[in-house]
Formats: C-alpha cells, structure tokens, sequence
RNA sequence: AGGGGCGUCGUCAAGCGGUAAGACUCAGGAUUUUGGAUCCUGCAUUCGGAGGUUCGAAUCCUCCCGCCCCUGCCA
C-alpha cells in the first residue's frame, strides 16, 4: 500500500483514501486541491487545510492543485489572490504550474447548466428572492415547488441564453437545478445554479453577467481538474449529497469524492474571515499583516516560522469533532524551532543604568559571546564591555522577595560573558523615589562570568554597553483576545473582548552593538527574554523588533502566583 | 421540530472486540555561565449516560442526554 507521510499520524482522510487505493479507485491517483475563495487573506485555520492537502498529495505521490474558487465577483479582489499565493509559498508548498481560477472554467460551467436544462433537470425560475425563501419551506416544513418549475425546455434554453446576454436585471430571475422541494436536506430544495450579477469580475471583467454558485462550481471544477479526493469542511456536508447530484446527472468521466473535517479554532482569536476584515476595516488592527493577527501574513510578520506552523499543523491531528485548539501549543512549536535556529543576542528593554565604580574610566573589552549554545556552529561574536552598562530593570530589586536570586544592594550577579558585579549603592531620584542608577563593583577576576574559587553566583543578568549599545524599539505581544473563546461569549460583541494590552510599544530599548543592520525578517533571542524578529518597520538608523513569543519564563510564574 | 454530524485526561488526539498511545498544559525533581534549553517523574481503574450482547466492550446493539451545522440569488 502507498504509505501516507511515515512521520505524520495517521487519520480518517488517509483511510479513506487507502480504502480507495485498495479497491482501485481513480487507477490509483490521489489529486487534491486548495481551494481558497479570494476575499481575504489566508489564516492559521487555512495552514490546517493547505498542510492537509498538500501533505496528503506529497504522502501519496500525488498532486495538490491551487484553486481560486472565484465564482463571486462582488467579493473578491486580485490583492487577495496574490496573497494567497504568497501565503501559500512561505508556508512552504508550491503548486508548480497548477494555477486554477473558477473563473478559467465559466464557459464550461454554462454548458454543463445548458446540459442540466436539455435534461430537464434545471430551469428559469423567476420568483423574487423573498418569493424563494418563503417556498423553500422551514427546517420541519417542506417547500412549495415553483410555478415555473415545469417550463418547457427550449424556453429555459431561450430565457437562460438571455439571462447571459445581459438582459435582465439583478434578481429578476436565476436558474434553479430541480431536485425535490420537499427533500429534508433543504440544499436539495431546487437551489440555485446560476444568478445574474452585473459587477464586474476581477479577471473576466464584464464579459459574464451570470455567475455560478458554489455548488454547482466546486463539484465540477473539481472533476474538470482530475480531483480524486475534495476535502472541506464540516459546513459542507450538508451539502454532499448536491455535490453528487450534480456529477451524477451530468455523467462527468471523473468522479471526485468530497470529504469532510473540522475546522482549526485557536483559543484567544478568531477565525472568521469577516471579522478579521472588520478589524482590519475600522483600524482595530494595523493590517491584515498586523503581528496580532492569526492571518499568515500576520504571523509571518510577528515571527512565526513556517516549519513551526507546518509541525503545529501536523501535530493538532485532523478529525470530526468540533475542536478549541491551545495556543499555548502553537508557541510551543515556534519556540522549538527557533531554540534551534535563532542566534543569541543581549538586549536591555527596560534600561537601568550601572556605573561599575572600580572598572577604569575610558577601558573597553570585548568579551566573547557564543552565538547559540544549542548550536557550536552558529560561531561566536564579540560583545564591547565598559564601565557603564545598562541591564534590565526587573533585574534588580531594592527589597528582593524570596528566592529572588538576581541584583539587589549588596548582592552579586554575574553580567553573562562578562564579570561578576556587586551592587554597592543605589541612586534614586530624589523627587521620584525612583532608582535611576547602580553603582557597583567587578571582580577582575571574574573575566569570562566565571571563578574558580567556589563562589555561588546563581544570578545571571543580559546587558549591553551604554556607550555602545543602540537605540531600538521594541513591540511586545500578548494575545488577541482575552477570552479564550471570543465567538462562544454570547453576551459580548467580540470587540468588546479584544485584549487592550495586545500591544506594547517601548521605545527605548538599547540593543548590542552586532545587530546594527539586522535585515527585515531575521530571528534573534534576545537572551533570558524570547525570541524576537527585525519587522519592516525598521530603517537604517532606527531598528524595530517584534516579540515573536518570550521564553518560558519560570521564575515570572512563581512571582504571579505569590501575588 | 426535520436533516446532517460529533461526544476518549484541562486542550488536541490514537484506539476499529482482548483489557486506555502520544503531544500540549499542569505539578514535582535533576541539571544548567539564559530562572532558557535538556533530562527524569507524576497526571483517564475509565471512554457523555443507562441498559443489553459477549469469557471479554471505548470498540457491537438499544434507548437517553449534550454540543455543532443547515431555511444566501455567500463560500
């Protein structure tokens, strides 16, 4: 049996498909497709089902095409489509020469519908939209069948020729498969095939004023592209049964076969493609790019790699059953990936001036830094060390709490790759009360962060040269959301719960010395802290981090749980 | 109420009649020149509930309960 991906569990989808293989379905062949709508950009519920796709096409030897399902042109933009396209490579998938549109296929569409007429198995309908609702019946009730539901053929032929030619207004009338107005499943209720729309189409201009429905375009695109195996979501099956329907009556040679899984939900966001627009719209986010953002794009930009998603993706299993994903796991495996990749770096964030008083005035060492333990071939750097240096202002406590094992008056912490110092005064502003400096001492012989006489200096602090250092901002995340579950808190309006601390800008950061010209995109850690990336917004003399995501921060839980 | 689905640890999720994998989270501990990383250990006597079949049931049968989706000329 062609063996699925051996690393990648198993599931209900790559059963299915060796059920195929073994009965020798489709001689064999396992084609999928991804096939986004191009109204929005792409999201982490879309990496599920592109890493799906794609990963089951590659598994199986198969092939996975990228699909534009672009059957609506009010909604849809080519912005979107290159994005999507852009979205889709950096995670890391290529599609080759596989590039569909719907839209490549409207003229065939129009005479699969013409064939559903001449079958008698479609016709013009010209009841209003609000006559068609109040026919189609409830959910207990069945529906009333259309009075023009028994047309002749040549004049369905005739009316929907000029539904084509443009010569009747939007909503007039639309053509109708006719299936069973009293089926249960109210898709089967005679639904519609075709409408008139007279916007025009982001690729064929003015050239259709009637558009397919989704429907009847996704089975058949599907089949016209050779797909073996259609794989959506839950929503969809409902709608199966159409899906059938239409490739049954219509007799295509190649029968794709539609499966169903449930939807990717991250807890602390949201994954509706309207409301992510909406944010996006009213300026509750910076962009679709907006680090905050559960949207590729977003992602990309806060630091996520595409290998972390690709193993979130294959981690979180693919079933049925209705799912609230943590993600507290998806940082679990961006902060795997980048333990290993992302080079070590010393940042101050909060800066709190050190004057180490017995270190010569003017004397400058450059200390040697590995760049990432977890990697001796990352190399190693040189870090300038004086006699005033910043280190972090949570380093230091004037009345340290229990187990508090960093800075504190009369206590020593090592500076890492550097010395030991002791803090021997504390300067504060005398209106304030708030210390603005330390005053310390080094021990020469300490050189490196390291005796040999057996002295215990448990603390280790991050700092950078003041002199040296360079200014830079940093924007610190946190999620969304503060619910974990925003669409399932029916008393609140989801924008009411967006989280008013998911962004923190502090302006002030010194950073060392080597990051000067880090290019757009790079990961770093920034010791003892997290992980942190150069976003876009930096330019030659002004560098701009994002907090992709902190470290595990063990001694910060002890603190949160005493308070 | 009609139809379609789904219910296994806090969260995902294996399991397909032979006696509950794994991951994340969480809790302990070891180790550590990042309170990082790494490494150990612990965490479902029970699978929505109740009956039944069987030597044996999360797996099969019956009934019940709960949750999700469907009445766009959206996808």
């Amino acid at each position: 049996m062609p063996d699925a991906d051996s690393n990648a569990p198993s599931n209900f989808i790559k059963d299915i498909i060796d059920e195929d293989l073994k009965n020798n379905r489709n001689d064999g062949r396992v084609h999928t497709r991804f096939p986004p709508e191009p109204n929005g950009y792409l999201h982490i519920g879309h990496a599920k089902s592109i890493c799906l796709n794609f990963g089951l096409a590659s598994g199986y030897k198969g092939l996975c095409n990228l699909r534009f399902d672009d059957t609506n042109p009010c909604k849809e933009e080519s912005e979107f489509v290159e994005a999507i396209k852009r979205d889709v490579q950096w995670l890391g998938f290529d599609w080759a020469d596989r590039e569909y549109f719907a839209s490549d296929y409207f003229e065939k569409l129009c005479q699969y519908a013409v064939e559903l007429i001449k079958l008698g198995k479609a016709y013009v309908c010209g009841l209003s939209a609000e006559e068609i609702r109040e026919y189609r019946g409830s959910l207990t009730r069945p529906g009333r069948e259309s009075p023009h539901r028994d047309r002749p053929v040549e004049e369905n032929l005739d009316l929907f020729q000029r539904m084509r030619d443009g010569e009747f207004e939007e909503g007039t009338c639309l053509l109708r498969a006719k299936i069973n107005m009293a089926s249960p499943n109210i898709n089967m209720r005679d639904p519609a095939i075709y409408r008139i729309i007279k916007t025009p189409h982001h690729r064929t201009g003015d050239k259709w004023r009637i558009y397919p429905m989704y429907d009847f375009a996704h089975c058949l695109s599907d089949s016209i592209e050779g797909i073996t195996h259609s794989i959506c979501t839950l929503e969809f099956e409902d709608h199966r049964p159409l899906y059938d329907w239409y490739l049954d009556e219509l007799k295509v040679k190649c029968r794709p076969r539609q499966i169903e899984f449930a939807r990717l939900n991250l807890s602390h966001t949201i994954m509706s493609k309207r409301k992510l627009m909406e944010l996006v719209q009213e300026g509750l986010v910076s962009g679709w790019d907006d680090p905050r953002m559960p949207t590729l794009a977003g992602l990309r930009r806060r630091g996520f790699t595409p290998e972390s998603i690709r193993d979130f993706c294959e981690r979180i299993g693919v079933a049925k059953a209705d799912s609230m994903v943590d993600v507290a796991l998806l940082e679990h495996c961006l902060r795997e990936d980048l333990n290993k990749r992302a080079l070590r770096v010393m940042a101050v964030l909060r800066p709190l001036r050190v004057v180490i008083e017995n270190y010569p005035e003017g004397k400058v060492e450059e200390m040697d830094a590995e760049n990432n333990p977890e990697y001796p071939g990352a190399g190693a750097r040189k870090v300038p060390f004086s006699r005033v240096v910043y280190i972090e202002l949570d380093d230091f406590r004037e009345d340290p709490p229990r187990n508090f094992f960093r800075l504190a008056p009369g206590r020593e912490v090592r500076l890492k790759h550097a010395y030991y110092i002791k803090c021997e005064k504390v300067i504060k502003d005398e209106r304030t009360g708030e210390v603005v400096e330390l005053r310390c001492t080094y021990d020469p012989e300490s050189r490196g962060g390291w005796t040999n006489d057996g002295r215990k200096v448990k603390g280790t602090s991050h700092w950078v040269s003041a002199g040296h250092s360079l200014e830079a901002e940093v924007r610190l995340y946190d999620h969304l959301f503060t619910s974990p579950n925003p669409d399932a808190e029916k008393a609140a309006d989801y924008k009411t719960l967006l989280n008013p601390n998911s962004l923190n800008t502090l302006a002030s950061c010194r950073v060392e010395p080597s990051l000067a010209g880090a290019v757009p995109g790079s990961h770093y850690q920034f010791l003892r802290q997290g992980y942190f990336c150069v976003d876009p917004d930096s330019s030659n003399g002004k560098l701009v981090f994002n907090r992709t995501v902190s470290l595990r921060d063990t001694w910060g839980k002890v603190e949160k749980k005493k308070n």
